[in-house]
DNA sequence: GTCGCTGCAAAGTCTTTGCAGAGAG
DNA sequence: CTCTCTGCAAAGACTTTGCAGCGAC
């Protein structure tokens, strides 16, 4: 019936040809390849989880504390990554944004309104519906996202304790 | 940008039951019935967009000048309404949290990129599917929100000229 | 060498909190 | 009367920006 997938490692492109993307979108914007980018990158790539910039930044001074990157620049690239749809930010309030790589098989967003957590799932028959309603509305879809707002299975036992 | 398509007014409560259950739920928790309080609950039920704080305060300035009510008061009730459960907080991926009463319907939208029009529609199906799905992860529901980007037909139309 | 990039700190935003007076029960 | 609520302002949390030196090209 379902098939739900909630499989994380997905990884759509190898890290070397992301990189060597990276760099053709730099050059092309006459934007400069550094260090501190790369980093930021590898890191968003080896991470299976939806990162905030702090978490983000963390991680990378605990891995490349000589880098002594700032915080400043975790932002700078993470919109940087945005505007070149990179990554994908997930905005939830209290919890800021949280960015995810865009290059991993199209999925749709499960979003726990107590503790913030996100998992993801596909769904083929949603997928579908989509482009049957599009089509009926003379439509032309080029892209959507989707988020399901509610309570996850930890939250829900600790609010009946 | 173009204003969404206001023909949800579809609630599922009357105003005046939503006030009785919130007076109720006030009395249970030896909390004080106020007229911010009310204002902030009638102003919610009366707009049929999802509601940032400020906009909100900002609603209840406009219409009420004499209360003076204050943004944190607000924050405060919005908090409140949340926990009970009476208001649920998302976001569209853009900045801050935004508000709704947990009554209405669900939609969805369609957002053409070339002007910006927003349709609403409701897909049977994709409920049904969000349901199994939700159902399957034991994951409570309490909102979802779609976006489909595209191009709609006028536009089409236009392009094709 | 040029000009974009970086870390730092200061400045913005958005949200929460402490307080003393106001007001609901 | 009591004890919560409110507006105000100050404090926090999160994000952006100005700047001077650094570093990719």
């Amino acid at each position: 019936m379902a098939n739900i997938t909630t499989d994380f490692n997905n990884k759509t492109v190898e890290y070397e040809q992301l990189l060597s993307d990276f760099k053709q979108l730099l050059k092309k914007n006459s934007l400069k390849f550094t260090i501190q980018r790369e980093v930021i990158l590898e890191t968003l790539y080896n991470s299976n989880e939806h990162l905030t910039p702090e978490a983000l930044h963390h991680l990378i001074q605990e891995k490349y504390p000589e880098l002594n990157t700032g915080i400043a620049t975790v932002y700078r690239t993470l919109s940087l990554l945005e505007d070149s749809h990179v990554v994908t930010s997930l905005s939830f309030g209290a919890q800021g944004k949280k960015y995810e790589l865009d290059v991993k098989i199209h999925h749709d967003h499960l979003i726990c309104t107590e503790c913030g957590k996100i998992t993801e799932f596909v769904d083929e028959e949603i997928e579908k519906r989509q482009q049957i309603i599009t089509e009926k509305l003379h439509f032309k879809m080029t892209d959507h996202s989707m988020q399901i707002y509610g309570i996850c299975k930890e939250c829900q036992d600790k609010i009946d304790h």
